[in-house]
This record gives structure tokens, sequence and C-alpha cells, in this order.
DNA sequence: CTCGTAAGCTAGTGGTGGTTAGGTAAGGTA
DNA sequence: TACCTTACCTAACCACCACTAGCTTACGAG
């Protein structure tokens, strides 16, 4: 009973290093994704990678590294997709539902990742960073939705830049906990998804716009 | 050097059992806010109560029994302030911003009670059940104000019930990230806090009240 | 078939962290 | 002042976990 494959991986089969650890890294973001950095034990990462726990230290320099490759890279994806469905010059009302379906689209095909940048815990100073810098970034792309719109700094009092922020990150937190909130409810289909974030979203962007806000 | 008392509690005092216990738990409540449950440790818990960890478990069973016992009561406290707030029979003009408003001062005077509640990653069911607990109230409470509007119902394809959960876990999420924020930001007074908050909530009430949604 | 490379293993080590046993002394009470 | 309760401590245990040294064996190249 040496090899007993405990959950996700095939029963020990030798691959070649680079599928190794990219076997490695999708079980870790589950684990991760899952307890937490403290919570999760290489141990477990292993054996859901197939694996013991010395391989894991073949492919990265110590647990604190494979997170911060982690966050790296799915910082880097996300940024990549903000980049991308997030351009373009055509009016809001075809753009926000255009980038919030690709940002579905995203977070459907990698589940765990959202958790990952839900809440700090490493204490780490360059984990931190990379936790703050997602943040920020995420902040500006709703932020560039939000405020960017001709219009926005004319209005009376609506959009000084922390306003802008507090908004945007409202928003920001609200997708992520809606992202979470899926993967919780799998049956719920993408559509449905995305609607109740282009509602959500559309809504702060009219009104910030309009400087249509409380106290009247 | 016997007595150090590296942090918080003035250095070594002979407190009343009760307390001291409202010392650990104050204590506690922050450290498992910085840094997570499994990255918590007793040994700070204590040393930031003025005491060392024995003492703790002169007050609680276990680690995972003085969490669970911070999250009930921070749960207690939420659900009354909830339940006071959000009664009678004003019109939503009047009963949102005072809700949100007794909720901004809730978090203003428990800084570290919302990031207990962001992530569950102790993997404990129980902790689990609790976590869900609150989400739900918080849900049912935030769909109240959204779904119980005289006309709601009425209007077509505004309001089933997933839609409801699903827009009240953005605002509750959103609503929880701008507290996170804001404990980030201490400089930025309530009331714009409040603002941000009756903004980003009332917006989905009237939305949803009215059917006015995405895709059109 | 042979052989070298490299993927993966077994078996440990050091350290940390939750937890407990048992003693010390502070402070109210008689 | 003598005493008893109890808040608090010191010292340790043990399980778990991140990480390492060194061996084994699968696989592709010749």
């Amino acid at each position: 009973m040496s090899t007993q494959s405990t959950a996700d991986a095939p029963p020990r089969k030798r691959l070649t290093a680079e599928a190794r650890r990219e076997v490695i890294e999708q079980a870790a973001l589950k684990v991760f994704a899952e307890r937490g950095y403290h919570g999760a034990s290489v141990d477990e990462i292993a054996r859901r990678s197939g694996v013991t726990p010395p391989v894991v230290y073949d492919h990265f320099a110590s647990k604190l590294d494979l997170h911060k490759r982690l966050l790296q890279r799915t910082r880097d994806e996300l940024l990549e997709m903000w980049r991308e469905h997030l351009a373009g010059e055509e009016p809001a009302e075809e753009r926000i539902p255009r980038a919030l379906d690709a940002w579905a689209s995203y977070v459907q095909e990698h589940p765990y990742a959202p958790r990952m940048f839900f809440h700090e815990t490493t204490g780490d100073p360059e984990i931190q960073a990379i936790h703050a810098e997602v943040q920020a970034q995420a902040r500006v792309a709703l932020g560039a939705i939000l405020g960017r719109e001709p219009g926005a700094e004319k209005v009376a009092g609506s959009a000084d830049e922390e306003a802008l922020e507090m908004a945007a990150e409202v928003m920001r937190a609200g997708l992520t906990g809606l992202a979470i909130w899926w993967n919780e409810h799998p049956d719920v289909p993408r559509e449905r998804i995305v609607a109740t974030a282009v509602n959500a979203l559309w809504i702060g962007f009219e009104r910030v716009r309009h400087g249509d806000t409380w106290p009247t």
C-alpha cells in the first residue's frame, strides 16, 4: 500500500518536471484556498499532487515561495484579463458587460483563485505587497469603469479620488464575494452571475457618474 | 526580566477572572483578525494579554474554543444590532441610512470584527456552521432591505429568491470589504463610510425593486 | 542492452506550537 | 496575623510540520 493517492491526482505516475510542477501548483492553489496559508500543509499539497513532500521542494524553494508564485501567477492572469477586456472605446454599456463576462469566465475556470486574494494572513511583507498590489489594480480597473467616463469630474461633489476608491473597493469586495458564493453554488449559470455583477457595478457607475448620491 | 509585557496590556497585574477573560478575548480578537486562525498562536495571544499561555487555558478549553466563542459573541452583537436598527415601519429612505449608520458605529468600535468573518480557514465543521450562519443572517437582513419593500415581488422577473440572495451577497461582501478598507484608512470620517455604504446598498435596492436590471 | 540523468522515495531533524501538571504567591477574610 | 482561595507561573510533553540528506528506480539516448 505504498501508493495511496488520497485524492485528486492519478496513482503515482512519473511525470516531466514541468508537468509535475503544474500539478503541484494546481493542488496547492486548492489547498491554500481551502485552508489558508498557515492551515495548508506541504504534506497535504504533496498528497493531492500524487507525490511525497520532498518532491515539492524539487520545484519550489519553500512553502512561502510556492505561495508567492501562485499569487504572482494569478495576479498576472487577472491583470492580463482586465487589460484585454477593459480596453476599447465603446460606450460603457458594452464595455462593462464584456469585461465582467471575461471576469466570470476567469473565475469559472479558476474557481480557487478568488479565495487566495480574500484575506491576507501570512504576515510576510513581500506577500502583503502582492496582495495590496492586486487589490489596488482591481480598484484601478473598477475605478476606471466608474470614473473615467466623460462628465464624471464635472459633476458637483460626485467623484473626488477617495470616494471613487471607496466605491471601487465596495465593488471589488462584492465581486470577490460573488465569485466565492458562486463556487459554492456551481449550478448557477454564468449569465446569472454576470447579470448580478453588471447590475451591481453598472449601478455604481451610473450613480457616481451622475453625482446622484446620498445624502441628497 | 520575567515580565516583559511585549505589547498591549499593562505589565503584569493580578486581575479578577472575569476581567482577565475580557482582556484575553480582546487580544485574541486582534490576533485572529491579523493572522487568521492557524497563524494566530496562543503564545502571542497570551503575551498581548499580559499573561502566559496556561492562563488562557484557565478561561478557555482550547484555542478552537476561544475562537468559537469570539465568533459567537460577534455574531450575537451583530444580530442584535440589525434587529434593533432594521426594525420600524418608516420608509426605506430613512431606515436604510439608519441601519447602515449603526453598522458603521459597530465596526468602528470593533475594528477587528469584520476580518473574522471574511474567510473561513479552520476546517472545523462547527466553526464553518457559525460562519455560514452569520453570513446567512447578514444576507437575510440585507435581503429584507432589498426585497421586502412593497412592489418588489410584483415586478416582472425582478426578484426571484436566488437573484435576491446573489444581490445580497454582493452587498454583504462589499460592506465587509469597505469595513476592512476603513480600518486601514482610519482617518476617513464615519459619515463618508456611511454615505458610500448607503449609495451602494440603496442603489441595489432601487434597482431590484424596480426590476430595472440588466440585460435590458 | 547499457548506462546516465533526473524523478521520486524513505527516513530523519529541528523547531514550533498547543496543551498539561504541579507549584508559587497575591489578596481578601476572619 | 494566619489562612485559604485562586490568579498566575515554570517546566515540560508531544504532535505536527517545514525542510533535508541520501538512496532507488524509471525512462530516454546511444
